[in-house]
DNA sequence: GCCCATTTGTCCGTATGTATA
DNA sequence: TTATACATACGGACAAATGGG
C-alpha cells in the first residue's frame, strides 16, 4: 500500500490511508486506531513517520491522542446552535494552547470569535457549535 | 530562558519564547525568523525539539514555513469583509490537505463553510475573512 | 551555466520518563 | 509487578531547492 519509490512523503501516504479509513466508516469514532509500534510494523515504517501521520490526523481534526492509551477516531460532538443577531462580525482562529485549555478545545480545532457592538468578543470551540444568523430576536445559546 | 528542568517540554517553552517575539513585535510580520540550525545552538536543543517548536506555530496560524528558505511571521492578510444575509448557518473545520491545496489555505488555517438554504455550500479561507451580518440586504462580498 | 553553502523535508535508530492496564 | 503505549528528546543521514559568486 506504501509506495516507498512514490514522492508523495510516506507520512502523507499513511495519513491518506487512515484517513480514507475514518472516512469510509472502516474505523468508527471513538474507536482506537493501531497502536504506533503496530502502526510501524504493519507498513514497515519508522516512528517518526507514523508519528508524523498520527500529527497529520490531528491537525485536522480527524482523530485524538490520548497520551498513554491510543489515538481515538474523533466522535462528532452533538452541535450546539448559537443564534446570533446582527451586526455581527465573526472571524475564526487557531486558539493558542492557553485558550484551548480554558474553552476545552481540542487540538486541530479552530475557536470562532463573534465581535457584537459594544460587547467584548465572544469566543466558541467550532466543533460543537453551529452558528445561526437567525433574523429572529433569539439570540439564546442552546445547550444540550 | 530554556528550563531543561521544567516539566514543560522544551519545545513548548521555545514556541512560547518565539510566540512572545511575534506578539510583541521583537519581528515582524513577513521576517524571517532563525533557521532550525541557528535555533539549535542558540538554544542548545535538538533538531526535533526545534522543528515540533515550529510546528506548534504553524499549527497556531503564526508562522509559515517555505522549503528551503525558512520560516516566516505570518502577514496579516488583508480581510475580504463578506456579508451574508440570513437565515444561514455557519460552520468551520480544519480543510483537508485537498482543500487547502484548491483553496489556496495555508497551514493552520481555519476555513469556513456557509450553508444558506436551497444554495450548495460555499467554502473560504478563514484568514482572509470576515463575516458579517449586516441586516441590510447587501450580500456581495466586497473585494478590497 | 556551474559550484557551493544554506535551509528545510524526510527518514532512520535509540533512549528515558510516565501513565495505563 | 509486568507489559504496553505514548511523550519527549537526542543523534545521524540524505534529498531537494534556493541563492550568491
Amino acid at each position: 500500500m506504501i509506495d516507498f519509490s512514490s514522492d508523495r512523503p510516506v507520512h502523507w501516504q499513511l495519513a491518506d490511508i487512515i484517513g480514507a479509513d475514518i472516512a469510509a466508516g472502516r474505523v468508527k469514532p471513538g474507536q482506537v486506531l493501531l497502536s504506533e509500534t503496530r502502526l510501524m510494523q504493519q507498513w514497515e515504517l519508522g516512528r517518526v513517520a507514523v508519528r508524523q501521520a498520527l500529527g497529520v490526523l490531528r491537525g485536522e481534526g480527524l482523530v485524538d491522542t490520548v497520551k498513554c492509551e491510543g489515538s481515538y477516531v474523533r466522535r462528532q460532538a452533538p452541535l450546539d446552535r448559537v443564534a446570533v443577531q446582527g451586526p455581527v462580525e465573526v472571524t475564526v482562529r487557531m486558539p493558542s494552547p492557553e485558550e484551548r485549555k480554558d474553552l476545552n478545545i481540542p487540538e486541530g480545532v479552530p475557536m470562532f470569535v463573534i465581535k457584537e457592538p459594544r460587547k467584548r468578543s465572544r469566543t466558541l470551540s467550532a466543533d460543537r457549535t453551529v452558528l445561526v444568523w437567525a433574523g429572529e430576536d433569539r439570540v439564546a445559546s442552546e445547550e444540550h
